[in-house]
RNA sequence: CGGGGUGUAGCUUAGCCUGGUAGAGCGCCUGGUUUGGGACCAGGAGGUCGAAGGUUCGAAUCCUUUCACCCCGACCA
């Protein structure tokens, strides 16, 4: 049981300016963080109570689901992610630390590094001394501080430089047995987002930099949110639009013949789709082809979608490049002879197709079969230009960005698109980082032959969670927490502090709250009740007990949930067993 | 990295255009009156106006440089 004239518990009456979202404002406002840095903030001590709390259900349920804790360094030699898969895509965001005192060092080559994620370390560590196949069938974890090094920190916690993060990494012997482990993990991630409370859905995910064979999101569905999901409630698919797909083209489509010979014509100042599709052209979006150009790996490569149509560059990473990137002007005009705007990919017009590692043609183009495309020549268009007889497509794939509306590729109803937050994501990682010989992590089969062990990889941030139960969780008076995550999950509001007869009967209920299980706050502040109602409401304790000189006159006290409006008067006869009831419902 | 914006007391901010003793509200301290949803009165503490340089008799205010922070975009494991 503690005092809050004891704590330090700094809430604000007025926002700092820098929040702009509920949950970062109230994280301010109830005295839970405070900010050091750009994406840098400190925990004061009712917030490392909540985020004591989240960490402590998330190890509960990996360790229900027979994982195990350990824990690795935070400053990690810079040849551990050398010797690894993906050291040129991953050392932008990592922080370099130089050798320490007056003779330190600052090498162009870092030396050390803030680990940001911990594949690099984990798969030697325990794949060099995990030799036997009864080694296999492991599944580790640790909570422990992250560094990245976020070209653009934002709101609060969300997405800080610095922040909390739980990762886990397993290792089978087959393929089979590592999808069963990873579809542990899913229930077991399942279950701890059930139990902080939030709503939230899980979908199909692209792998993005840390590769592996499938890989899902679990998304806290809030407008505040970095991704967009695709779903459709009734089939059950869902997915981030950066991997999403649809039945936009049905998979019997026929590709239309041509309708004629290309036709070159003039268009003066034409540069973009928008153009194009007015007066006196008016030829839709919906039928012109859009050649989009990108470097990967310092090759060009040209990828061809609708007018009408955005590419999802994350999909381009199907193409095999690591590193991708848009061309500059002046790539695209040495390879095409045109600068954008005039862009096509018909055979012929490219003034140097060799300078072209690939042109990848987007599915839904064949949708347009003659349509509209640049010429590579300023302020000339090409029209009656066939798909499959003219454009000079080398692969054709999925490429572009689903939209709202567009049939589920699983039921043919509406798609939908929602914004959420990522708090957790899964990846079966296969045998990327296990199969190198000297890094990697073998093992020996029963039949003595050396395999790379089946990995995955499993990740939660534990701060984001944090605040996105706030973000969820909340109304105009503050955070209402979930039982589960509370600071205190009873706050008993003294009114008259010093009242011999109130203490008294706070200590004496407050001592029956914990021995039922809850953990206490009692405000014995000399403040005017208001002020303790409005305090207790923004730091969102909730279940509330008010025991104040007026109710002791007439003999009872108040109980207050704080996500329901009503308040009930108890005698003080029945008041702890009344309390006691209340707290055992909820634990 | 591109675009926009802001730095004045612990928090919210006025003053800046048009240079002339740095102001208010909240919070804090003392005393008093209050006491069931962020009280009132009186008194008080707290600021090198983000930093450096320049112009000027004189700079929070004008000029230059720089740093920090916020928002949009790009990026994002």
């Amino acid at each position: 049981m503690d005092y809050w004239s004891k704590l330090y518990i700094p809430t604000l009456k007025e926002t700092p300016a820098e929040a702009e979202i509920d949950s970062h404002k109230l994280l301010l406002r109830a005295g839970l963080v405070r900010k050091i840095g750009s994406g840098i903030y400190a925990f004061l001590p009712l917030g490392a109570k909540v985020l004591e709390n989240v960490k402590r259900l998330c190890c509960e349920e990996m360790n229900r689901a027979g994982a195990m804790e350990l824990l690795m360094p935070a400053v990690v030699p810079a040849e551990y992610w050398k010797a690894g898969p993906r050291w040129n895509a991953a050392r932008e965001i990592m922080y370099q630390v130089a050798s320490a005192g007056e003779k330190a060092e600052f090498p162009e080559e870092p030396t050390f590094v803030l680990g940001p994620t911990h594949e690099e370390i984990i798969t030697p560590l325990i794949g060099g001394e995990a030799t036997s196949y009864r080694d296999m069938g492991k599944t580790f974890y640790q909570v422990q501080t992250k560094f990245r090094n976020e070209i653009r920190p934002r709101y609060g916690l969300m997405r800080a430089r610095e922040f909390i993060m739980k990762d886990g990494y397993s290792f089978d012997a087959t393929d089979e047995e590592a999808t069963a482990t990873y579809q542990n993990i899913a229930k077991a991630y399942e279950r701890f987002f059930a139990r902080c409370g939030l709503k939230f859905i899980s979908v199909e995910a692209d792998t993005g930099v840390m590769g592996g064979a499938f890989s899902h999101e679990f998304m806290v569905p809030a407008e505040v949110g970095d991704d967009d999901v695709v779903y459709n409630i009734e089939s059950g698919y869902a997915a981030n639009v950066e991997k999403a797909t649809s039945a936009l083209v049905p998979a019997d489509l026929e590709d239309a013949a041509a309708v004629g010979e290309i036709e070159k014509f003039e268009t003066p100042g034409v540069k973009t789709i928008e153009k194009l599709a007015q007066e006196p052209f008016n030829i839709p979006a919906d039928q012109q082809y859009k050649t989009l150009l990108f470097v990967g790996d310092d090759k060009l490569f040209a990828v061809v979608v609708r007018g009408c149509d955005q590419v999802e560059e994350a999909k381009l990473g199907s193409l095999g490049y690591s590193l991708i990137r848009p061309a500059t002007v002046d790539e695209i005009f040495e390879a095409m002879g045109a600068y954008p705007g005039s862009l096509g990919a018909v055979k012929g017009t490219i003034k140097n197709r060799e300078k072209l590692d690939g042109i990848f043609g987007d599915n839904a183009i064949r949708l347009i079969g003659n349509g509209v495309t640049g010429a590579n020549e300023k302020a000339m268009h090409l029209k009656n230009v066939n798909v499959v007889r003219d454009l000079d497509i080398d692969r054709f794939g999925d490429f572009r960005k689903v939209q709202a509306g567009e049939p589920c590729p699983v039921s043919g109803k509406p798609l939908e698109i929602q914004r959420a937050i990522e708090v957790g994501h899964i990846f079966k990682l296969g045998t990327k980082y296990s199969e190198n010989e000297e890094y990697g992590a073998q093992y020996v089969d029963k039949d003595g032959n050396r395999q790379a062990a089946v990995m995955g990889c499993y990740g939660i941030g534990i701060s984001r969670t944090l605040q996105s139960i706030i973000e969820q969780k909340h109304d105009g008076n503050g955070i209402v927490w979930p039982w589960s995550v509370a600071p205190y999950q009873v706050i008993i509001t003294v009114l008259d502090p010093g009242m011999e007869e109130a203490d008294t009967l706070a200590l004496k209920l407050g001592e029956a709250a914990e021995a039922a299980g809850a953990s206490v706050l009692v405000d014995d502040r000399e403040e005017r009740p208001g002020v303790k109602f409005k305090d207790a409401d923004l730091i969102g304790i909730p279940l509330r007990l008010t025991i104040g000189g007026r109710g002791l006159k007439n003999g009872e006290v108040e109980m207050k949930w704080r996500d329901r409006d009503e308040v009930q008067k108890v005698a003080i006869a029945d008041a702890e067993s009344v309390l006691v009831e209340g707290i055992k419902a909820k634990s």
